[in-house]
DNA sequence: AAATTAAATGAGAATGGTTATCATTCCGAT
DNA sequence: ATCGGAATGATAACCATTCTCATTTAATTT
């Protein structure tokens, strides 16, 4: 059981080949476009395979759940609420500290999720100039 | 524009007397077990409008935003993936170690989510116990 | 190679949380 | 009392995701 077909193949080779945070619809219409059209219902599972798998990442953001590639180390992200870049930061005091406050109130911890929001370098730049003007 | 209407005073009076992390389909029906049945649109808006107005907080999670008291310092939330128990905690630390991230990124952070998922003490114990038997 | 069997696919229906519509009601200000 | 902007509630619509099920694919066994 589970199996690597043509389709969870292509799935995984668009993600490997790129830094973005993919949501199933993206990937979906990205492979369309590609000519290897893959039916949105089996992205989903190739991605839920994908990711049990290992092979690929995920983050649960508010709306929807986007993969990225599984081959990067740990890490967190920052999102802008302007132009919705997603930047990646890993601070390992952090994570550590997270174990710390878990261990004090007798958590287990097996996980954990940590997003900033702001306004990314960019759109924060961008917001200047034009209060130059 | 923006009133507090008995519709939103009846949410914000249920959210302010329990310590709870309630979704809009519970205030839904804690009130209409109470009585005072409020429509389920207008408790969405209630409380969209109630955290817009710094009355009530929120915490989005993977499928339901969740709503709890805003009069709490700021915290973030540990939750159990066997029972679902939400617990709080704080560490001033990470919240600054966080800061920290931004700025070396040039990122302006307007917020941030932090959840940790795993056991709590309660259900450690419980498997324990049982490994026992 | 043919048959067997389990898993995967894809189209479309279904689900579940949330938001939009819209007629009606409420309420504060003139 | 009247007017006008908000709020309400029933319901439809939305949207991401999952489910159903007939069909296809591909390992495994004869
Ligand atoms: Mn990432
Ligand atoms: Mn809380
Ligand atoms: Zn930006
Ligand atoms: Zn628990």
């Amino acid at each position: 059981m589970k199996r690597l077909t043509t389709q969870r193949q292509a799935i995984l080779d668009l993600i490997n080949a790129s830094n973005r945070h993919w949501d199933a619809e993206e990937v979906n219409r990205e492979l369309a476009d590609r000519g290897h059209s893959v039916g949105i219902a089996t992205v989903y599972r190739g991605l839920t395979a994908l990711e049990e798998a290992g092979l690929v990442a995920s983050i649960q953001l508010a709306d929807r759940k986007r993969y990225e590639r599984a081959d990067k180390q740990h890490h967190d992200h920052m999102i802008c609420t302007e132009c919705g870049a997603i930047e990646e930061f890993s601070h390992h005091k952090i994570e550590a500290l997270q174990e710390a406050a878990a261990l004090e109130k007798g958590f287990e911890m097996s996980g954990h999720q940590l997003v900033l929001f702001g306004r990314c370098a960019r759109c924060v730049g961008e917001s200047t100039e034009r209060g130059k003007l």
